[in-house]
DNA sequence: GTCTATAGTTGGATAGAC
DNA sequence: GTCTATCCAACTATAGAC
């Protein structure tokens, strides 16, 4: 890993946790190991650094989840479906990453707004239509869902963001048990169901 | 109103768009019309001022929330539940309570983490609870849930803060369309339906 | 209560030696 | 590429006049 790499997940981590504003470049240099000055020699300002994280960590997402999709491709919508709660789990617990995205999905620094959200909606928009996609192609063949793929990629989105945020304060403590008690309603909700 | 509230709302105001680290006094203080060193015959120091914002913000959050559901205890489980959504988007056009309210949740400020959070995990648990008893209650005379209170309150909640986002970074365009795409799968998921 | 003046610190950023 | 030294701006906070 070379040092521009280094020095980039190690704002990465930063960013996350702190934020824009409450993250200083000494303390950046300091994780890494080396003294503020030098962080000039690879990256021109605090914002260029900024914005290179925010491109790598939104495009590193994009692709965890399309291979989330396309590596479960064999088993059931609903393994798929109800899997990706234990996925993002785990995504959660071993990078800062998704917690960056979030964070600055939700709350990016006032001043670099639009900058930012050049990058968030795209995300967005390519991963709604990636559900939508998959959603229609597995309902084609299972038949399993009383709405349309466009409604269920809703909903779905919307549990994830629901419960995800258990994930930020709690650290997953209840999160578990909110995606239990979820999960059937939300299935019963949009599958037609065999009872 | 008090110039001791002048400066908490406009504090307040401030905090929810900027976050702690990125809101100054001397922000806080011009939005009054005073200078910066005013602020300290009213607050001790940024913090205190922080903090009696985060205390005023959840119990007024807290106290809007329980009005909601007794102001319309007359009406039905649904269209008590189902108008919250409309309820909570105006809650977040008019004021910046909310959007205080959902940052200082997921993401506190590192150095005060723990004093927001002996106000944030009450407020969430109140809440919860207040969600729980009404669900029971209005159960108990409708008989319309086909799962629990406890899992029908986390169900609705869940789905509260998955549209609730549509609302921070989209000024509210597609937080409509979720909304009525999430609920009636919802409610089909969590009630007895009817046809 | 509000002001001016100012202390003390930390922030981002540059210059220039090695 | 990394460092020391340095600059300048912004911040929180205090002292003391009015």
């Amino acid at each position: 890993m070379t040092r521009l790499h280094t020095i980039r997940d190690a704002a990465l981590s930063q960013f996350a946790e702190h934020g824009y504003e409450g993250t200083s470049l000494s303390g950046i240099a300091g994780a890494v190991g080396i003294k503020t000055p030098s962080l000039y020699a690879h990256y021109a300002s605090k914002d260029d650094l900024f914005l290179q994280v925010v491109q790598h960590a939104f495009h590193l997402e994009e692709r965890r989840i399309v291979h989330y999709f396309s590596s479960h491709a064999h088993e059931t919508l609903e393994e798929v479906l109800y899997g990706f709660f234990s996925w993002i789990e785990g995504e959660y617990h071993n990078c800062s990453t998704a917690k960056f995205v979030l964070r600055m999905s939700f709350f990016p620094p006032a001043n670099l707004t639009q900058q930012v959200m050049a990058v968030v909606i795209p995300f967005y928009t390519k991963m709604e239509r990636l559900l939508q996609s998959y959603l229609r192609q597995a309902d084609a063949s299972e038949k399993l869902l009383c709405t349309s793929p466009a409604q269920a990629a809703l909903a779905f989105t919307t549990m994830v963001d629901g419960t995800i945020v258990d994930l930020l304060y709690d650290e997953g403590r209840t999160y578990r048990r909110r995606v239990e008690a979820v999960w059937p309603i939300m299935w019963h909700g949009m599958s037609i169901g065999e009872e």
